[in-house]
DNA sequence: TTGAAAGCGATACCAG
DNA sequence: CTGGTATCGCTTTCAA
């Protein structure tokens, strides 16, 4: 059994309190005492105040936890997620704050108890899909969240880092627009759940279900209709998860059929390189040069050359963190918006004359 | 005031345990009862059992602590790393544990409170420099640790997955070797605290503090030994930080030297590619090509043509939490060595006829 | 099935 | 500066 603190407090002949204050308040107790109760407790091989029980008391943690409505590892395997992570680190770092990063079951009801189990004092939630119902056992626990998203029905406390989705999506696709090209396909992830690779009918991008496709495909949308090209002239493809391979996947027969897009602009820099790497395949030449954007400017878009809309990553996540940790006195300031920039590269080019 | 479970319980009139079993036990009471509980807390807004006393209670906590004897975002940061934390929750995943992040303050002491201060079931330790007072720190907790360097005084419970550094290196330096290279750099990282970028004295490369650049060089030497090349005859460089742009900066004054090495070897990828960027550099034109070797195999290694060794980075970190979370019956299964594989590419050419 | 009682390990207030 | 006491919120035998 390992000793605890009253082991030591026995050991040395004073109370508990005394121990205590030697580990947690050392101007409480006189130097000399303070010594012969750490000697005592290193020599019984006592490791010090349990974190757990003196959390429970404090009723504080010291940790925040970061959810991310996908596997684990998609954490460590999106280049955006992983840039965003490492802002959210560094702000934490910079409160003495652990990281709780829980994995969620695929399994609704699980997802609750894990939500339920992680101790911690608030959670930051990053949205990769459609997760209104993950939010809502975060919400039950009653602890402050900040999200990366807004969310429709935010209560008082609503805390929110993100970007202007729409106004972004129409700034690439205005470029886009610009070069003259007016047949173009959308390329997004899990636009529909479900559904399996390749295009898709939409009545309109509003119905897409996760806000953050939602908004990037409305505002490409908008910057299309205001050069006169319908929604409904306009592809939409879907790719089954965000990564290059997915993107590769997705729009493989949109390019090799009839009358391919001049351009294609995705929801995302991974899919938009998938799509390039389509492109690079040996069997898929397509018969005129096709423009792709992507969205994010993770690094590897520079090297690809690829168009994008850059958006703060680190920065996204530090303030996330500290949206977390030192809330703002006026409700209004917690919900942030970031800026972000077109990036024009070589990857957009005037539509080819035919 | 947040209701707990003992104002559910007079809600309802029962006990608390019957409250606590209609959340950890169904089986201990009826259908309709449990439901009528549930009800009651649903609408008492009572946010469910506190996990933070429950871990206390069960003496479990669900979560394992991820150390980096570093910045946080460190983590976050260097690619190896992200890989090798995408294997730890993957692991960590597959068995419903949460991982927590810590970030270690500068200060030696503070760490041993944050240490102390993690509610953890078990550490993983990622080791980038040298970190035995970290070590000490968590073993003095009493939980299971697994690192990635092997320790030195290693007691019976002692868990470690890695790789046969001095092997590996040796793989790269004799293939450079019999390339012809006889006047070559070694580049590692922080090979001792606090030296400057630039050149280092060692008397042996055995004297490198970090077990990881220790065997790392030795390999090296060992190759180059084998050729007839004494340790004194070769340069050793010591680079700030393992990053790029520190591989570049230590490596600048070496190549514009009279008498540049023909080949350097790095210690990790990352200052290998910094070499590479040192040597694209417009000013820094050399009299000869210099071959480069790095370390790892990281993604941005292939697009580069770096001859490298390769290290199953995610694997390593899936053991890792394996070995933590599936405690091994035979202690002597906790010393996990891995695979690693010479990756010849443009990098390495023969010496150049001078 | 249900409930009473005994902690899990520590902290904080308040006398002394 | 030190110690008693109440309590943090829950789980778990064990008996009814």
């Amino acid at each position: 059994m390992k000793p605890t603190l009253q082991a030591v407090a026995d050991a040395v002949g004073v109370s508990r309190s005394t121990v205590s204050n030697a580990y947690s308040r050392p101007d409480q107790l006189s130097a000399a005492l303070r010594k012969k109760i750490l000697d005592a407790a290193q020599q019984l091989g006592y490791p010090g105040p349990n974190p757990t029980a003196r959390s429970l008391r404090r009723g504080f943690v010291g940790a925040i936890g970061v959810l991310f409505t996908s596997q684990l590892s998609y954490a460590f395997t999106d280049p955006f997620a992983v840039r965003f992570l490492a802002g959210v680190s560094e702000g934490a770092e910079r409160h003495g704050t652990s990281l709780l990063l829980v994995p969620l079951p695929v399994d609704r009801a699980e997802v609750r108890r894990a939500v339920e189990n992680a101790s911690v004092d608030g959670f930051c939630v990053y949205c990769v899909g459609d997760e209104d119902w993950v939010l809502d056992a975060i919400r039950d626990r009653g602890l402050p969240v900040v999200t990366t998203a807004p969310r429709e029905d935010g209560g008082p406390g609503d805390r929110y880092v993100g970007i202007d989705e729409r106004a972004a999506a129409r700034s690439v696709a205005d470029h886009v627009a610009a070069l003259g090209h007016r047949r173009v396909a959308l390329l997004g992830d899990t636009v529909l759940p479900d559904a399996p690779p390749g295009p898709l009918r939409l009545s309109a991008p509003g119905d897409a279900p996760h806000p953050t496709t939602r908004g990037r495909l409305t505002g490409f949308a908008d910057a299309f209709a205001a050069v006169g090209v319908d929604w409904s002239a306009i592809t939409l493809i879907n790719a089954a998860g965000n990564s290059r391979p997915a993107g590769s996947a997705a729009i493989a027969a949109a390019l090799t059929g009839n009358d391919p897009p001049t351009a294609v602009l995705a929801c995302s820099d991974v899919l938009a390189l998938g799509v390039l790497d389509a492109l690079a395949e040996p069997g898929r030449q397509v018969v005129h040069p096709v423009s792709v954007t992507g969205f994010d400017d993770i690094a590897d878009a520079a090297a690809a050359g690829l168009t994008t809309v850059r958006q703060p990553a680190e920065e996204k996540g530090r303030i996330a963190a500290e949206l977390l940790l030192e809330p703002p006195a006026d409700p209004a300031a917690g919900h942030v918006l970031l800026r972000t920039d077109l990036v024009v590269r070589t990857s957009t080019r005037p539509v080819p004359r035919s």
